[in-house]
DNA sequence: AAGTGGTCTAGACCACTAT
DNA sequence: TAGTGGTCTAGACCACTTT
């Protein structure tokens, strides 16, 4: 078949190749990120318009637009309309961190077991009524969960459900699979939308001893809590791990190795 | 001419207005996703094709596919060639934990203040010297700030630099709104780019009594390495704070009062 | 073969900013 | 007034997937 093309050759000449599969207004883009990076401009610096773009690169202005868009959303540049585009300095502010990149329990699910050490139906206390919408008392199906991967403890997870006899999410939920759902997006669920949280904890006793952990142990702590098409919420837990095994890391200012699109 | 397709008989509950200040791609990302929000188009659904979308809204193809890619952007819908393009399903995966969101402390600077403790030069031992490249005893300039928020201690920021008299960082980066600058990026830096790091820790006598918190406290540290223009890494330190004042949040799924663009 | 998304053209008009 | 970015048109060709 035909060979593939190695789209990391330097642009030395700056110029758009017509004959790579890499679109036009990727390698746009790709070119002034590299200008960026080597120093030639630096932050504060004013791009080039998009009429002078056009003619340098000979391409349309809705590519050039899109290439610049994109580094506008990729956070590199900054767009004034009626005074140009300028590059951005290096902020630490706008570090994002990415869960499921951070997480790689589940990213393979051959490496990560769960484990369902109890589930049962209790009444809500007042603390469970309040985040659940419900009334002291009313029937929560209360679920623990032991992640392991590579046969460790990893994360050790509780959870609250609404009990609701006529919704099958019960069921769904206490599936092993059903927790790796929510991270890698494979499966359905019938959740709308959810609010998790990240805070730092030490572990307790009971958090201690089933994770096989010495104490005192720093640990991090995820809160989620989960709603459905009808914005009522359905499902308020919270994951917690050992904290010399979660690191959530990111990477800020230029990488010219970053992928482009899909 | 074509049958419709069984699936798609989304109804047309709004339009495109024309007169309004909102741009024609960000009013269909909008119908689109109030669409998702309100369960008429549930995850795994295939959206109206792009020429279905031209016709029924009167649009370009070119606006059509603007507003798709916003939701392809933001995580809402994911686009395959030749297939189509569905609705995600929500996926904790996803979540993405802004750090500028996180730290109120740096979003107005009236309230924060940064008191320098410590500032000197000393050799890099084998750890430091491994983090900045440097060879053992090598000069660095070792600094230690508290922040205070609100006239409370928030955070304590402890960093390497690499000492070098012909470069002015030293004296730019010991400026209290230095540190400022790297969260609002509206100053200049010769940072290229950077790496961070965050993990769960607990203080130490040091870190407690600095951070006037009681003992066990956990704690949140932010372990930053950054590098200039000639990828040489110039900066490597951390910053604590306990963790009842940390607490990183974020959403996933739909969420129609999510604002566009700039 | 038909339908889908992915890219691109060569302009156009508008709102805003600076001079 | 000139220059800038922001939006939009009405098509076109291509690669891909499904039937």
């Amino acid at each position: 078949m035909a060979q593939r093309p190695k789209s990391q050759v330097l642009k030395q000449t700056a110029s758009i190749d017509r004959n790579s599969f890499e679109p036009a207004y990727s390698q746009l883009a790709n070119i002034l990120r590299e200008s960026m990076a080597s120093g030639i401009l630096l932050p504060g610096d004013q791009l080039p318009s998009e009429a002078q773009l056009c003619e340098r690169y000979d391409v349309s202005p809705m590519t050039v637009r899109r290439a610049v868009n994109l580094l506008v959303d990729q956070g590199f540049v900054i767009a004034e309309q009626g005074r140009g585009t300028f590059v951005r300095p290096v902020a630490m502010g706008s570090a994002t961190f990415q869960l499921r990149d951070s997480l790689s329990l589940f990213n393979d699910s051959k490496r990560t077991i769960v484990r369902v050490l109890e589930a049962r139906i209790i009444g809500a206390d007042e603390r469970v009524a309040r985040k659940l919408e419900l009334c002291v008392g009313d029937r929560t199906v209360y679920i623990r969960r032991l992640l392991r991967t590579d046969g460790l403890p990893s994360l050790y997870h509780r959870e609250y459900l609404i009990y609701d006899p006529l919704r099958p999410i019960v069921e769904a939920e206490l599936e092993v699979t059903a927790l790796q759902r929510l991270f890698n997006g494979t499966g359905e669920t019938i959740l709308k939308r959810g609010e998790i949280n990240l805070e730092a904890t030490i572990l307790n006793d009971e958090e201690a001893k089933i994770l096989e952990a010495p104490r005192p142990m720093a640990a991090v702590c995820f809160e989620h809590l989960f709603y459905d098409f009808d914005d009522k919420p359905i499902s308020w837990g919270w994951f917690i791990g050992r904290a010399d095994s979660l690191r959530l890391s990111t990477q800020v200012g230029l990488l010219m190795d970053r992928k482009e699109h899909k």
